[in-house]
RNA sequence: GUGGCUGUAGCUCAGGCGGUUAGAGCGCUAGGUUGUGGCCCUAGAGGUCGGGGGUUCGAGUCCCCUCAGCCACCCCA
């Protein structure tokens, strides 16, 4: 085996496809419920879209997106973000020209981020995301946070805790910031290496620092909250109504804040114990500039990604219920090359009336079938040989029970259809 | 990009201070019943000991490099 896949890459192979599959309906359902439609992008798109809306100086952009100039001396790259690629859609498929506001999601959506593997961090993950476009309403940064906290909850997920922040429109993050900066000037020589870089490139990714040394100037620097204008603070006391009245446990958290130069006003994030140092399995909140750095109108827009093989460790962590494999209606034993003739013709006309079903392609021993039938895992078996050729008649064994009995096969189709239904219920 | 730990069969792992044809359990295949699964019994297949180089009479074992996995930092879902 010399070729492996890359690195930080996952193979799905079928024995956890249908966990997988679980976690997608589930997701489509749910924001369908909240009236959300379904959009899907290229994987690719011109590296300036994520430039020019995550932000030139931040990690994604510098150091950890793929990009390749394709033949035609384009610069593409594989989408390190999904909001970026929706915001474009909205654009260039007219959607602001719709009744507003739109509301989108995604789910099973590839993202690539060059960066070092970890619990729960790989260059390519999955995300489950929605975004509504075209209201400012507070309301909608409530609802989405609901929308998130129904699909976790719907696959049957507690522990969960979400932490919200406002971070202000740029005009007061500015204020903010330039305080912030001139605060942690003053004692920069004491601060550890990494702050004095984000004082430089992120001065708000300082005050979730955990390092000792820099503990008591956290203490002391300014907090957002009292530097939020009259309407952002507004905004972010009505989320909190909201939230209130959909019965959304949350935390304030002064220290959240998000990475992406996008954001606007609300953050938030949802974290689970299970996951470790990378404990964020949900992060959002509104981007009211995005549409607008693109080249459109002035467009408020609120949304969240879920990263799905974080959700898969919460899942599996919490023990919650997943659908196990799917079973096989039936499966046909055959012995000689005669029932081995019919047998194909046979599952020709069970899967016409839509049973599952298979048969030997190793021209082996009843008891192997047998073996290997229970193993699918089978429902019923299909005996035939030479007996039922010649009677027109084919046993059906009934593999939890073990019970056998003798059904006309040009009528098995009927009574597998009518047995299996009533089995699922 | 930085640091720590780990790479032996498909999977989980044994292999004293370097010493002959590298083992177990599970899984897989076949047989035990020439037409009947699960449990049990028997047998078999499957390994360039992650890869490359070095030390040595001799390397799975020691050294260096490299790749990969895990974990943490940075940062993010």
């Amino acid at each position: 085996m010399n070729i492996r896949r890359p690195r930080g890459t996952e193979d799905m192979t079928p024995q956890n496809s249908t966990g997988w599959q679980h976690l997608v309906d589930t997701a489509r359902r749910v924001a369908g419920r909240f009236g959300y439609g379904e959009i899907r992008t290229p994987v690719l798109e011109h590296r300036e879209l994520f430039v020019r809306t995550v932000g030139e100086s931040t990690d994604i952009v510098e150091k950890e997106m793929y990009s390749f100039q394709d033949r035609g001396g384009r610069d593409l790259t594989l989408r390190p973000d999904a909001t970026a690629p929706a915001a474009r859609l909205y654009l260039q498929e007219n959607l602001f020209a719709e009744a507003q506001p739109v509301k989108l999601y995604y789910v099973n959506w590839p993202i690539f981020r060059y960066e070092r593997p970890q619990a729960g961090r790989l260059r390519q993950h999955h995300q489950f995301g929605v975004e509504c476009f075209g209201s400012p309403d507070p309301a909608v940064d409530a609802e989405i946070i609901s929308l998130a906290l129904h699909y976790l909850h719907e696959l049957g997920l507690s522990d969960l805790q979400v932490s919200i922040n406002s971070i202000g429109c740029p005009d007061c993050r500015e204020d903010y910031r330039q305080t912030l900066v001139g605060h942690f000037r003053e004692c920069e020589g004491e601060m550890c290496e990494d702050c004095r870089r984000r004082l430089r490139k992120n001065p708000l990714r300082i005050l979730d620092c955990k390092r000792d040394e820099c503990q008591k100037y956290l203490q002391e620097a300014p907090l957002m909250s009292s530097f939020l204008c009259d309407d952002c603070a507004a905004h972010f006391f009505q989320l909190q109504q909201y939230l209130q009245v959909l019965d959304v446990g949350y935390q304030c958290d002064s220290t959240l804040v998000r990475g992406l130069d996008y954001y606007t006003r609300t953050v938030f994030e949802i974290t689970h114990p299970a996951l470790g140092a990378k404990d964020v399995v949900c992060g959002g909140g509104r981007y009211d500039g995005l549409v607008e750095i693109l080249g459109g109108e002035p467009t408020p827009g609120v949304g969240f990604g879920m990263g799905l093989e974080r959700l898969l460790i919460i899942v599996e962590s919490e023990d919650a219920e997943l659908p196990g494999a799917d079973q096989l209606d039936a499966f046909v034993v055959t012995i000689g090359d005669a029932a081995h003739r019919e047998a194909v013709s046979l599952l020709k006309s069970l899967r016409e009336g839509k049973i599952s079903c298979d048969m030997d392609y190793l021209d082996r021993s009843v008891r192997a079938q047998m073996r290997y039938a229970d193993k699918y895992p089978a429902r019923f078996v299909l005996m035939l040989g030479d007996d039922e050729l010649q009677s027109g008649q084919i046993t059906v064994r009934n593999m939890q029970t073990g019970q056998q009995c003798m059904v006309d096969i040009d009528s098995v189709a009927e009574y597998l259809a009518e047995k299996t239904s009533s089995a699922c219920g």
